[in-house]
DNA sequence: TATATTCCTATTAATCAGATAGGAATATGG
DNA sequence: CCATATTCCTATCTGATTAATAGGAATATA
């Protein structure tokens, strides 16, 4: 229940790893070689990462990945939701009405509830936090 | 990301049925119909309900299912854990040093934290909360 | 021009949730 | 004792999603 993606888990490795260098860049495979996650796979979730502004790339012979942002400044929601989108416990939070219910439905707002308190819980805490502690 | 499966939702839309009826009894088939649940379906819901000891039931003839508890006395983590189990973002919440890095894993301490966090949301509202308002 | 890299698109494989099916066990009322 | 209505048990199917693999195009360097 409220299983984390091994994406997701993968996305905060390579993270981490990235975070350790301060600046300098790091191919994709040696931080697939680094933290055991399969090579090819990773270059998707890296792709992602870059797409949400959270690091950046360079092509070619000595190309290569790097930190965007100083770690204490990355909240772990983005790399969440960089990786899998928004949290949504259930379909109709971000549809109002689409229950039979209406506008006013509790189960919904129970949910609502529940989706705020992990975005917040996530957002309060950065990359610095998690990977140095 | 962090999506309810429907089995949780069916099973919350089933006791807040019962709810309704006040320790009276309904057959399977009659939650079904009033909720739009498979009927079939709802057959295993309704199952590991009684197992976790929320509802009662009565076999044969004039048989059916009713509320254990008084709705303001069931949390909705007890239903969710009735369905899905324990709350678990990443498998090693439940298996420290399970990785490598030991039993200080940062990683770990953040995701039991999120576990902790949801857990609280959960336990703090009832039933009753949630089927009334 | 050879090489090392990111980047793009398709495909496969594995896993799991949702749903269905059939029938055994059990209780009730006639 | 029998017909019926129910819970309860086990097996299976199906479709969606995730995890992983594969091949190669684009790009940068020396």
């Amino acid at each position: 229940m409220f299983s984390v993606s091994a994406r997701t888990q993968y996305a905060i490795r390579a993270m981490s790893c990235l975070a350790k260098r301060e600046g300098r860049s790091a191919t994709s495979a040696e931080i697939a070689q680094s933290e055991s996650i399969p090579a090819k796979y990773l270059e998707g979730i890296l792709s992602r990462l870059k797409a949400s502004g959270l690091i950046e790339s360079e092509r070619g012979k000595n190309g290569g990945y790097r930190m965007a942002k100083d770690p204490a400044e990355i909240r772990m929601l983005e790399i969440v939701e960089a990786i899998d989108g928004r949290i949504k416990p259930v379909t109709c939070v971000d549809a109002p009405g689409a229950c039979s219910q209406g506008g006013d439905c509790h189960p919904r707002n129970f949910w609502i509830g529940l989706k705020t308190t992990i975005d917040a819980y996530l957002a309060e805490r950065t990359l610095k936090d998690v990977s140095e502690g």
